[in-house]
DNA sequence: ACAGGTGATGCATTTTTTGCATCATTTATA
DNA sequence: TATAAATGATGCAAAAAATGCATCACCTGT
């Protein structure tokens, strides 16, 4: 897109804060690139960018201009989205920005899904939890948010929520595989597998380990579910997990590769909310509201009775 | 601003329905408006226009693409108007499109207070009744509206309303003056003037005069509050109008000019309502949302009990 | 004091855009 | 039915704009 290249230059230098870099990543020289944005800013009537010994910086009205840029952006990608519907090949490019819980099983089912309709769909898949996430939606660097456990900003449009407990995982091997129900107090003791605190898992247990006064036995923290259930097959010890990260099937208890998933009684742990949504006031991509569509169908399929929309 | 240039020339090629006409208007050859299109048209994947014998027109893609454009110019718009805002000096441009009845007393006072504060602002002022005026809000042409019943578009977004009651002008020498309120069955063979069928005063007058099966001695029909208002002062006619499109004072029975207004009953035609507003989804120039503030403090001042927000 | 980084600028070169002349079509008109 | 007057598309040369190189002036951290 021709016409949109000097304000995705613009775009770039913000980024890099540095008119010398983004000239590498974009592939022209410095000059080329520094010329623009002076037109630019003369076009505007006001300098954009603060220079800086160390490169430059946006200034208040580059701020707004910028915000601006990526509001366009977004809104063409809509558009092509909406043009290529029209021509019957559904393209597009969907980008979602998720906790690690749900790129594990969720995620790839349901995209794997979506492409059997939609072949020639591309996604952008970034793992970022909660405030992150609302961050990169704001700045329009995702189109969708998964985002479990808490909503912190006003600007987050959520579409539909499911309810999930908190479940421990272990090796079936493991003495409280014979338990249905864990409390806090069985862990006690328990080595476990801490997960990172920016997590809405962790935030839940938190909570709950406050409330009972427990401390629990963390051999290890991580923000890795990889780690997280290839460990559990080694050693003894305990991962926690909420079902939409769990493997089909392992939040009825059965086990699945030597694994075996308990829900921890939501006396001790509050049910935690996973928040499907957008920034507000956007207007999605056909691509990506059609995906949006097909992560609640799959929800709703999943979770019947804790999905709300 | 360079980097429109190519999505102007879209939109203009898209008014003039010709690419020679457009070419003309925007002073450059066909040649050359024929490229860019081409250009675009390429780049985007799929061609916007339909090529015809007698010009071109639209096709669906380019519908989509047009609206496209007309947003970011919109918003480009509204983004000069809050980086000139930063700056100290508020430029910028408000369009307004208003029904007959604003046009002679309120928007002018209302524009002449903005402009005591704000003299760099420029206005561009349309009048259109109902639909038309909706339409203007939808394809961008302007951005707010005045409009006197009824309101059809689920697309227009109410920020206020003021109720107004229907008046009948005349001379004070006219036989009506003497009494305060005016009822139908005093209007029957006393020859009026009607305001044109589009307006909202017209289709007020018409549920009532449908309810009480009655029929005036409309002696002309017209969309001009000049001719009225001038020829009331020749004839011995009745003319209809609001408070808004009274001069000051007259509604409160006062003669101005040796014109007069006295209410008619309610109970035969009902009040309507005068609506402000914008397009929904739309976030105003700085300058508009502005002046929008001042239209609705003006209405408080004029209509403390009529107004709603 | 100095080395290494930054953005700005003059000038030659390359790329893009524009205008002229012209073509192929279609439509309105005599 | 023949013809005149529109329309948008295209090859080619001229004009304009964007780019890259070399270099400047400046700031920062060592």
């Amino acid at each position: 897109m021709r016409f949109m290249t000097s304000l995705r230059f613009i775009d770039a230098v913000a980024r890099e804060k540095s008119i010398r870099k983004a000239a590498e990543k974009l592939a022209i020289t410095s000059t080329a690139l520094n010329r623009r944005i002076l037109q630019v800013e003369d076009e505007i009537g006001q300098p954009l960018f603060e220079r800086l010994a160390s490169g430059v910086r946006l200034n208040t009205a580059g701020e707004i201009f910028v915000q601006h840029i990526r509001a366009q952006q977004a809104d063409l990608a809509r558009v092509q989205s909406q043009l290529a519907d029209l021509s019957g090949v559904r393209r597009g490019h969907v980008r979602v920005t998720s906790g690690s819980e749900t790129l594990r099983h969720f995620l790839p089912d349901v995209i794997a899904r979506y492409r059997t309709e939609h072949n020639a769909v591309t996604f952008d898949i970034s793992r970022q939890h909660g405030e992150a996430a609302e961050a990169a939606l704001g700045s329009l660097e995702a189109d969708l948010a998964l985002i479990f456990e808490p909503i912190r900003s006003s600007d987050f449009q959520t579409i539909a929520t499911a309810r999930q407990a908190v479940y421990c995982c272990m090796a079936e091997t493991h003495d409280l595989a014979r338990l249905d129900v864990i409390r806090l107090h069985h862990l006690i003791d328990i080595p476990v597998i801490m997960p990172t605190s920016q997590s809405g898992v962790r935030q839940l247990l938190n909570v709950g380990l406050m409330r009972r006064e427990i401390n629990l036995a963390a051999m290890l923290e991580t923000d890795s579910e990889e780690f997280t259930q290839n460990y559990l097959q080694n050693e003894k010890v305990v991962g926690f997990q909420i079902p939409i990260g769990l493997a089909k099937y392992m939040a009825e208890g059965r086990s699945v590769n030597g694994l075996i998933a308990r829900p921890l009684d939501t006396q001790d742990i509050p049910q935690g909310t996973l928040h499907i949504g957008h920034l507000r006031g956007r207007v999605l991509p056909v691509a990506a509201a059609k995906f949006m569509d097909l992560i609640i169908t799959e929800l709703r399929e999943r979770f019947p009775k804790d999905l709300d929309q």
